[in-house]
RNA sequence: GGUCCGGUAGCUCAACUGGAUAGAGCAUCAGCCUUCUAAGCUGACGGUUCGGGGUUCGAGUCCCUGCCGGAUCACCA
């Protein structure tokens, strides 16, 4: 069967057809604006050439011939806009086809994949606001596309090896005293990170030390001691020597103990983890043979390039003269790898920030020259920046927000806000803490992901930790009102029914607008897969409480005496609920039933 | 310097990809709980959409130009 829009489609193609006298083949609708009646608007203007009569004239030759049908009651015309009103008949029975479909916004799978890659971080150090950002937009992503259908695989590619992990080895060989997390008390991925900052202090004195002994800076770089000793551990890493090995693995391994957590309190999920450990090496071959090819060439001294200045971009190395490898060399080879892995998947997103988008137009442009079709299916979901109000985040000035500190604090402001107002009352302990994650969580993540992915941010931690207004947590409450209407109508045995829907009943202005908002939901979850942007997303969400809260706000719902109209009313706000609970759910929120 | 982003209310963000009088939240002020959860609702205040040209029925959106901010252009990752 036709969806409304589909059906307002049709009929207006065809009534456009014959005003005009003959096929038009695209007509330009769109949502009217609230100060007018109707809800769509056909645009006029461009429709005057064909007509040759007055703006106006063409939309009421249009609007005579629409409301002759079916589907629309009335029409009024403003300048050029035809505004078009839906008869309440065909309302109801689109709430009741949304209230009949409990997974309403989910797409039947059809079995298409893609591959959506997020996160991956270093291992010398804990995550921080940032790698939120990313963390809770590779995840949303992944729920979108996988609410449209698709099979979703989440990967990521750790970090785990490198002179920056080599770093904080070096800092704990020296200062360390075989310091673990257990004997310390602290959480692994932090107390790796503190051996990285005494690494860096200790670099500083040392560098200092030199140059007061007149030692040129480019030299002391490589002279000081603790430097010398990092480079050492990773020379003998990749000899594979057993001591470093061991270490690495110890140290690696308490970082990921510390991840773990903290993606758990993230919520988000991997289905594969790569290691840069097992895949660094993987991208030679693959240049050796394009080079063979004659995709790459080799200078003199035995580095390999390629040659890009045709697509307007400069000659880029591929592998050192002392035949190691790059960073783009190891995500040639993780790229191939990974469509040897999954060979159905369309393509592959990078959710990396955008300093990197120079890199990924080279990537991409080389796995083409290679001859590789997946190429042209890969997509680097850039994000911007988290700025401070204090300006930019920078590790060296300690002005990086930590992640698990966050979150925490977040839980916390969550449960004095909640305490305050006194909603715990009649609730277990368990429950109550269960509210203060939801909360504290849904507040972070809304207010991160309410922006388009693509602009840099600003995130003031007074606002983040707002719960009312444009916030997560203003949502999540709209739906906890309405299941407590819910429970309610339940009590007075009058609980929705979706069957029983009378078609003709009077619809209320505002009744109509979220219904109106409500169908508008699977063309919001497309442009949401198709801009990579689940700011779309929680748009939607927050339209549809806002819209709803009116609704609840200025018209009783179980005070009304029309059994119909209740019915009616309890229909669509059980269906506002599911659209608010599955919207969210796409950007990893859970939605209480209390609060 | 080259390339690519961005500049919208005091602040943080929208604006269905060229449509109507540019919308929300925060902040400020004024209202609404004896009635389905006030983490809510209603109203007021707030704008030369960075400046200047152009394209057309119509421009925050497209083109040119200037200003401001950021990213990037490594045998770093």
């Amino acid at each position: 069967m036709a969806t409304l829009d589909e059906q307002i489609k049709t009929e207006i193609g065809k009534a456009v057809s014959a005003v005009v006298g003959q096929p038009v083949d695209s007509v330009q609708v769109q949502p009217t604006n609230p100060e007018f009646e109707g809800s769509h608007t056909l645009v006029c203007f461009p429709l005057t050439k064909l007509t040759r009569k007055s703006p106006e004239e063409t939309a009421r030759l249009i609007g005579e011939e629409l409301t002759k049908g079916q589907l629309f009651s009335r029409y009024n015309v403003v300048k050029g806009f035809l505004n078009l009103s839906v008869t309440d008949p065909v309302w109801v029975s689109t709430l009741q086809n949304i209230a009949r479909l409990p997974q309403f916004g989910q797409t039947v799978p059809h079995g298409r994949e893609v591959m959506i890659e997020y996160s991956s971080p270093n291992t010398n150090k804990p995550l921080h606001l940032g790698h939120l950002r990313n963390n809770f937009l590779g995840f949303s992503v992944s729920e979108i596309f996988r609410a449209l259908g698709y099979t979703v695989h989440r990967v990521q590619i750790i970090n785990d090896r490198g002179i920056h992990i080599c770093k904080s080895m070096a800092a704990w060989q020296l200062f360390g005293n075989g310091e673990t997390p257990e004997s310390s008390g602290i959480k692994g991925d932090h107390l790796v990170g503190k051996y990285y900052v005494l690494f860096d202090k200790q670099y500083k004195k040392e560098m200092a030390d030199l140059a007061a002994r007149g030692v040129p800076e480019a030299e002391a770089e490589k002279e000081a001691p603790i430097m010398k000793l990092a480079i050492d551990l990773l020379r003998k890493w990749e000899s594979k020597d057993e001591a470093t090995l061991a270490l690495w693995k110890t140290m690696n391994g308490w970082v990921y103990e510390g991840f773990n957590k903290t993606y758990r309190q993230m919520g988000v999920l991997f289905d594969k983890l790569y290691y840069e450990s097992d895949t660094y090496l993987l991208g030679k071959d693959e240049v050796l043979k394009g080079v063979q090819q004659g995709v790459f060439y080799k200078k003199e001294d035995g580095s390999v390039w390629v040659d890009l200045t045709q697509d307007g971009l400069d000659n880029k190395v591929l592998l050192r003269a002392d035949g190691t490898s790059v960073y783009m060399t190891q995500d040639i080879g993780t790229a191939i790898l990974r469509f040897r892995d999954f060979p159905n998947i369309e393509g592959q997103v990078y959710t990396v920030g955008n300093e990197q988008e120079y890199h990924f137009k080279v990537l991409f442009l080389i796995l083409k020259k290679l001859g590789f079709a997946f190429a042209d299916k890969c997509y680097h979901l850039s994000y911007g920046m988290v700025d401070l109000p204090t300006g930019k985040m920078k590790s060296r000035e300690g002005t990086v927000v930590d992640a698990d500190d966050l979150m925490k604090e977040m839980l916390d402001e969550a449960e004095n806000q909640t305490r305050a107002l006194g909603k715990i009352d009649e609730m277990t302990d368990a429950q109550a803490h269960e509210l203060f994650d939801m909360v504290g969580m849904g507040a972070l993540k809304f207010f991160l992901l309410k922006v388009d992915p693509k602009k840099r941010m600003l995130f003031d931690p007074a606002e983040s930790i707002q719960l009312q207004g444009h916030t997560g947590p203003f949502i999540q409450y709209t739906h906890a009102r309405i299941q407590a209407l819910l429970r309610k109508a339940a009590e007075l045995k009058v609980s929705p029914n979706t069957d029983a829907l009378d078609l003709s009943v009077a619809l209320d202005s505002a009744e109509l607008q979220v219904i109106a908002l409500l169908n508008s939901y699977p063309v919001r979850l497309q442009e949401a897969g198709r801009t990579y942007s689940p700011a779309v997303v929680a748009a939607f969400a927050y339209d549809l409480a806002k819209e709803y809260n009116q609704f609840y706000q200025s018209i009783s719902i179980l005070g009304e005496t029309d059994k119909a109209k209740v019915n009616l009313r309890l229909c669509l706000s059980l269906t506002v609920g599911r659209a608010l609970k599955h919207s969210m759910s796409l950007l990893g929120i859970r939605v209480p039933d209390k609060m």
